[in-house]
DNA sequence: CTCAGCCAGGTCATTCTTGATCATCGCTCA
DNA sequence: TGAGCGATGATCAAGAATGACCTGGCTGAG
C-alpha cells in the first residue's frame, strides 16, 4: 500500500479529489513525524502508539571493511499496535501458518 | 499527541468539523491497520513504511512464577522511518543529548 | 467515567543496528 | 499517463539491546 492506496480511501470516504485526498494523508503522516521529532509520543487508541526511545545502542560492523562502526546515536522510533491490532495480527498467523 | 490532535490539524487543513476529521483520521489509519492486516506492505515516502514480519521469538519468563513460557508466535509489525525522518531524528539527539 | 495501554521486572532468543551497493519501486515532473 | 529520479530493501557480521511472557496498578485516551 502506498500514500495513492490511502487517497483513494478518503476519496470514497468523502467529497475529495485526488490530490485533496493526498493532501490529507500528508498532513496526518506529516503531524505525526513532527510530533514524534518533538519527542511527542502518539497514542491512537484501537491502532497502536508511535514512541521515541533513545538509541541506547552501541555497535555495528562493515563488513567489508571488517571494523566495527560506533553507533552515531539518536533516537529509536517504535511503534507497538494496539490490542485489537495484536489480536488480529494473531489470527492472521493461524491463518497463514 | 492523541487522535483529536491530529483531528485539529484536518480541521486546519480543510473545512471540517471536528468529527469529519476524526473520522479522516480513523479511515486512513484504519486502512493502514487492514493493509498490514492483509500481509501488505505500507510504504510512503518521506515518512516511513510499516511491514509485517513473522515472529520467530521463542521465551519468554513469568518472574512470578520463575517459570518458562512459550511465545506463541505471530506477526511483528516492524516501522522504519523514512530517511529524512531519521536525519531529523538524528539532529533531535544533538539537541537533546 | 471507563477501559485500554504502559511500566517494571527477569530472562533469553530474536532482532536491530551500522554501512555500502544494486535493483526496485514510490513519487514527481512534464 | 509516462519516464526519470531518488529513496528504499536486502545483505553480511557481530554485538548490544529489546521484546515477550504475566500481573497489577496507575495514567491517560476516548
Amino acid at each position: 500500500m502506498i500514500k495513492n492506496d490511502l487517497a483513494e480511501l478518503l476519496e470514497k470516504k468523502a467529497n475529495f479529489n485526488r490530490t485533496k485526498a493526498v493532501l490529507m494523508v500528508e498532513t496526518i503522516l506529516d503531524a505525526i513525524k513532527k510530533a514524534l521529532l518533538a519527542g511527542e509520543k502518539v497514542e491512537i487508541r484501537g491502532f497502536g502508539s508511535f514512541r521515541v526511545v533513545p538509541k541506547k545502542s552501541g555497535f555495528g560492523r562493515d563488513i567489508r571493511r571488517n571494523r566495527q562502526i560506533p553507533i552515531s546515536g539518536g533516537w529509536r522510533v517504535k511503534f507497538r499496535p494496539g490490542q485489537d491490532f495484536k489480536k488480529q495480527l494473531k489470527q492472521q498467523s493461524i491463518e497463514q501458518a
